[in-house]
DNA sequence: ACTGAAATTGTGCGAAC
DNA sequence: GTTCGCACAATTTCAGT
């Protein structure tokens, strides 16, 4: 029930290049029919295997050309004070990612923003207005080599 | 031509969260038909605004639950080596990620794999295999506080 | 679980304003 | 740049095996 055989393999393996491939031609890969096929994608979809359908955007197109990485530790590490900075973070629409990490720092932030100004004003008046927070370090991608949201599996 | 105007951000904004709302929905939603709403949804795809769309699976039912960061130093910093490593990372299957930062870290490795035992392996086997790797230092993640791959604009 | 087919809904495109 | 309508294709459901 919670298991995938291979046929579901090839199913999620598809979809997650191409959110667009028709259950026929998925069904033609496989070599069986649409119906079994539909119903394996709805129960994928039902049991959470497959979380969402998004189209993905372009980020330099969109005006969000700069991507950094902000590592975040707390001051103090209590319960009541980490929850607090988890919730604040959903709420800020600059952060595309963030993690609570193992080791010397406590939060890992991804950012995408237009500009630098942009990125000041934001540790500014934002980040930084989040009580606790002890050391702040922000590095800049010069590049993006490789960027993959399907799993090899 | 390579702006947008409202109707295209609402468009892409609604596409970037749900890749299955049909052009009829996103059309009533605009108070327009079907016709534009497609060809533009057609011009956003073939401009770049649009790169794909994909099924976001789950990655620990996939069984991928962890998921670590490697920062990697190059011992030279030569295009030569540079290059190599750039390309040998696009082969790895196990890094969902790559960036080359500014700072003293020049690369930033997002890896998602099944158990700690296999990410011993991708480092022992594969990842410091490549040549010229000075400093390679993992963080963990305990825990993926928020992830989006829709952009606020 | 899979087949095949029917009913429904959405897509893709041409003509016209 | 938008509306309308039509032919085609895909989705969804269901009886049968």
């Amino acid at each position: 029930m919670e298991t995938l055989d291979e046929i579901d393999k090839t199913i999620l393996r598809m979809l997650q290049h191409d959110a667009k491939v028709t259950t026929k031609e998925i069904a033609n890969h496989l070599g069986l029919t649409i119906s079994p096929v539909y119903e394996r994608i709805r129960r994928l979809e039902s049991v959470g295997f497959i979380k969402q359908y998004v189209a993905v955007l372009d980020k330099s197109l969109i005006d969000k050309p700069i991507t950094t990485f902000c590592q975040v530790s707390m001051r103090y590490h209590n319960e009541a004070f980490i929850e607090k900075f988890e919730q604040e973070v959903q709420e800020l629409e600059e952060v595309q990612e963030c993690y609570h990490m193992g080791g010397q720092v406590d939060f890992l932030l991804k950012i995408n923003i237009r500009s630098l100004d942009e990125y000041h004003d934001f540790v500014k008046y934002k980040l930084s207005k989040i009580d606790n927070i002890g050391v702040l370090n922000s590095t800049f991608v010069l590049k993006e080599i490789k960027h993959t949201i399907a799993y090899h599996f």
